[in-house]
DNA sequence: CATGAATGAGTTTTCATTCAT
DNA sequence: CATGAATGAAAACTCATTCAT
């Protein structure tokens, strides 16, 4: 089938760019980059997407959607707060903010500022990912008795502070890799914690 | 003086570049963009700098270290943990995420990544920050009754936090402006209080 | 029958390419707006012509030939000069010479320099085209008393102006669409009648 | 003079780009070919002017300005129509319809009917150019014993059709160099003359 | 007959940098 | 100090054409 190879290729390319974007950076990625990388020739790019930036776009918000979704799944797998946040820091502690992975993700974030799709798309996920963690925070803290609502909305603000703390913290330890996740566990679990509520 | 004139076109430049790295991007900011901003001829950039990129670096830097220096001074300045976070919140509130100075930032954190001058110096700017705002919170911090090397190593962890919370909230707030900021107090405060040792 | 097939999607080309060279001109014409615009796949078109060009001299050439014989034929079909004047005026009139057919036939004049093939065609096509106005012109032309081979002369020259006026007022139009075409019939009628011999 | 070296220079584009446009057609002009033609290196096309079109615009429209001013000129010159006219055959004679003159203004009126811009400046040159054979045939017009308002009205009808004419058998003589310009004279004389109203 | 993926040469355009003035 | 013209390498993108299916 003709159609197959056409998908397998534009697979590759998704790949390539996801790889490369970590490397040499949103604007750093070329056609001949992708096609080299891709191991297809350089009219390949064009064939399948309009545009580099359209293939950007599209391996970055594939990436970014399955990196997220993927982390709030094992999140919610966890019953208890503290074996979440636990996991959640060795994640944190397995990425540099040097890695591509890091760097694609907050690449990505910068690019969103100047491409409405991308933001649209990008925001999307993240606004799932938030809502995905308020929810498992609202079911492993029991400790938290407060009204529905109110509950909600605490386990809103905390989702989304887990989430900036996540990104953050990509960007410190990509200035500085010595910082030590471990040590923010305790005043993390005080933070997602219903005990202090305003 | 002809050096005077010197000086006052290198701080036009300067002035130039941060505005147009937070407009355009790190990437995006071009020779003939920056001369026409700061309303010199083309060639004048190459005369100051021996690159566009050491430009970029000499503004970006320049600024993070203005912002992150008034930052902690602004927060040492508070006698209370709750003021300086209250005061604090308020500035991120500021900022919408999209705006210049959070686009500046997050591009610098990137292009750090690829320019090891630019990392050596952001990074000495960001650990000095850390550092001032990890003695505040120990100077606010009086209920916390741990021993001094304790004491330090907790209130460094939460200065890394804070940090963290703040430059992911810029990420997050680009995304999403609708994220409320007031909202995230409370947990904050559990956070950064003592009295949840790991 | 699989040759009604082929037939039928050549006569889709053609007309595609028509619409096309007067949309796009001749050098905005590419194989893939032809083949989306025929409802075939790209590699359709060079399937049933050499080239592009092939195609595109085909097209223009068939409309041409088609639109100035239809012309001729029209014009013939008048007794009188009058009627055929203000018939053809009317013609002239319909076209804004910012239409597909008026550019049409304009590409195709130019193209016609730089393609041989083309131009000969084309070259038959408007001579012939000549040689029946002319030949109209002295049937209907009774008051011009010359030798017959003096009146022949002189509907010719006579023709290659008709000819030329129409071709030049579409170029005139497609600049000044103000350009009233009825007022125009005075002159013409003098143009065309004999009593003004050189 | 620094800027004196720009000015030669953008002369030697522009007179580059009506050679070329002549021989290549419009959409046939490339960077490189400008660049070449006008003996500096490719970069500087780019730098003088925004794009190859804008160059071609300016070319054009300066070339298209200066021939009919010229003709409008050198025709205004004339007492009689007679001797104005005997004047503008020889000059079309000149014309074979493939040169690059004459194919650069038909190249032209096709470009305008794409560009806005162009439109608009040719438009203007074209109107300006009949304004002013339009006048000339009422001061030469001497037989018109019209009203002065039917006499300028008649004087446009004629400026129209000899515009056209002109235009027209730059078209016809492209593609028919045979076409035998002395014979014209006999027909135009009575369409430029008044006494056949309407 | 028809498809659509792939190619690669060609295009326009961008831009940091150099340099004569 | 400052100018702005010029350079040339490299970028994105286009597209006729080929070809395996």
């Amino acid at each position: 089938m003709i159609r197959e190879q056409g998908r397998e290729t534009r697979r590759r390319l998704l790949e390539a760019a996801v790889t490369l974007i970590g490397e040499a950076g949103w604007n750093g990625v070329t056609t001949r980059m992708v096609a080299e990388r891709a191991g297809v020739a350089p009219g390949v790019v064009h064939y399948h997407y309009a545009s580099v930036t359209d293939l950007l776009v599209a391996a970055s918000c594939a990436f970014a959607e399955r990196l997220l979704d993927e982390l709030a799944r094992h999140l919610a797998a966890h019953p208890d707060l503290d074996g979440g946040l636990t996991w959640l820091l060795g994640q944190v502690a397995a990425y540099d903010g040097a890695d591509p992975a890091s760097l694609l993700m907050t690449e990505t974030y910068l690019a969103a500022q100047r491409l409405p799709d991308l933001h649209g798309r990008l925001r999307g996920t993240v606004v799932r990912f938030r809502r995905e963690v308020s929810t498992w925070l609202q079911v492993v803290g029991r400790e938290a008795p407060e009204t529905d609502a109110g509950a909600a909305a605490a386990a809103d603000a905390r989702a989304v502070l887990l989430a900036a703390v996540v990104d953050g913290l990509v960007l410190q330890r990509g200035l500085d890799p010595g910082v030590d996740v471990a040590a923010l566990a305790g005043p993390l679990r005080a933070m997602l914690r219903g005990e202090n509520a305003p």
